[in-house]
DNA sequence: TCTGGGGTCCTAGGACCC
DNA sequence: TCTGGGGTCCTAGGACCC
């Protein structure tokens, strides 16, 4: 049987989840933007057109806002997530096995359908999940996953497609490679699209008739797979299970400069519950913690940045335990004098729980008393909303706080916001 | 005034051991 | 002039992804 997948992808996912609720900005220039309104990190295809581009700080496009009657959102993650969860329920419809690969993105198994009229069924599915969840879907297929990542690519590049594109069995798969461009191969970065740019390669169709030597050699065998995959041999296989965190990062940039170590402390703690909150989420314990704080690098102010890391005794996931050394390490590396814009923490050297506790001399938690604890805590969470419980060193005034000057409602998950359709 | 956050994998090099 | 060889483990850094 021949494997063929299939890569559904949101059009400009977060701007569309935007839209659902707001109608009216179908086909105007509508942006998200990233924590702290800093970037804009998701664009209508409006927006696109006014050569503003993914990344860009939303302070240097203040001037074209009006003229261009732009509308520009802070990034609301509740709504995307619960979003994202109704397109991978109905997805999951269509196929047994299901990769849900990113917030937007899944890769689906087509494996055995070759005689199928699969550009059909694909545009089943684009439709469906127009009609039920209200957000545009790209659909490319082929005989692997870069491969179907390309397809979908060309799916969303050129309108007449009608954003699906199949490239399994295609009469003429050479000559639409040598249409795209080596940095648009799935896991060819800006660095080696730059080196196989010099030595002559500049398209899918040239770099799919390189020497496999070479490309390991200049780009180790994470190239080399690349290279494998275009050829049609099936280097990555689909993963239809969720894979637990082998690191959790939580950092956020502040709204405002923090300098007194009273306030970053309380940032850390904060940082520590929600990343700790992801580690019991997926039952795991971790036996390492690092902390770093850094100033604002694009100001001309001193500048400062550090982290540390310590290990635990014993690997847990029992909040209090990772706070208390949270406060010692902050204290390691704090200067007075500085104006702060970030701290994180990251947790690492992740095992299942049972994991753990099958070694007999790394038994997780120190007793039942602390994994009892954060159960009820974890369960108060999750039944009245996020943040109804929360440590004490994780402040209440939080003058560190992120800026959110244009959030939308949480249309999905709050009754007291839910949409309402008015009959005239 | 204003420049994101969260992940994975691979490799090279150092420390250490026999 | 010579100053072994091989293995493992860990870490930092680089590359990529969304």
């Amino acid at each position: 049987m021949t494997d063929i997948f299939a890569l559904v992808d949101c059009n400009s996912f977060y701007v569309s989840c935007e839209r659902i609720f707001r109608p009216d900005l179908n086909k105007k220039p509508v942006g998200v933007l990233s924590n702290n309104d800093g970037c804009i990190v998701a664009l209508s295809k409006e927006l696109k057109n006014l050569g503003i581009k993914r990344g860009t700080p939303a302070f240097r496009i203040s001037h074209l806002i009006k003229k261009h009657h732009i509308t520009l959102f802070s990034s609301n993650y509740t709504l995307y997530g619960d979003i994202s969860a109704r397109i991978m329920n109905v997805l999951s419809m269509f196929t047994p096995d299901l990769e849900i690969y990113s917030i937007d993105e899944a890769f689906l198994s087509f494996k055995g359908m070759e005689h199928f009229d699969l550009e059909k069924y694909a545009k089943e599915i684009k439709d469906i999940v127009w009609k039920w969840v209200g957000v545009p879907v790209s659909i490319g297929i082929g005989e692997t996953k870069t491969l179907a990542k390309i397809a979908n690519h060309i799916a969303k590049k050129y309108d007449k497609f009608g954003g699906i594109f199949n490239l399994v069995n295609h009469p003429q798969k050479k000559l639409v490679l040598s249409y795209v461009k080596v940095s648009d191969i799935w896991g060819i970065g800006n660095k080696y699209a730059e080196k196989l740019n010099r030595f002559g390669i500049l398209n899918a169709s040239q770099f799919i008739d390189c020497d496999e030597d070479f490309i390991e050699k200049e780009m180790t065998i994470v190239g080399l797979k690349t290279l494998k995959e275009l050829k049609g041999v099936s280097c990555i296989v689909l993963d239809d299970y969720v894979k637990s965190k082998k690191q959790i990062i939580s950092s956020k940039s502040f709204g405002k400069p923090i300098s007194d170590f009273d306030d970053l402390m309380q940032a850390i703690s904060s940082y520590l519950e929600i990343a700790l909150e992801k580690l019991r989420k997926q039952h795991s314990v971790a036996g390492q913690m690092m902390i770093f704080l850094t100033t604002n690098p694009f100001k001309n102010s001193s500048q400062y940045a550090n982290y540390v890391s310590a290990s635990l005794e014993i690997p847990s996931a029992y909040s209090p335990g990772f706070i208390q050394i949270g406060r010692r390490l902050l204290k390691s590396i704090y200067k007075e004098g500085y104006q702060y814009k970030k701290v994180g923490v990251m947790i690492s050297d992740i095992q299942k729980e049972e994991e753990a506790e099958l070694d007999f001399f790394k038994t997780a938690y120190i007793d039942d008393k602390h994994k009892n604890i954060m159960d009820v805590f974890d369960k108060i969470n999750r039944i009245n909303g996020r943040n109804t419980i929360f440590y004490s060193s994780s402040g209440t005034d939080k003058k560190w706080a992120m800026r959110r000057e244009f959030l939308s409602k949480r249309y999905t998950t709050n009754w007291k916001e839910l949409p309402i359709v008015k009959a005239e």
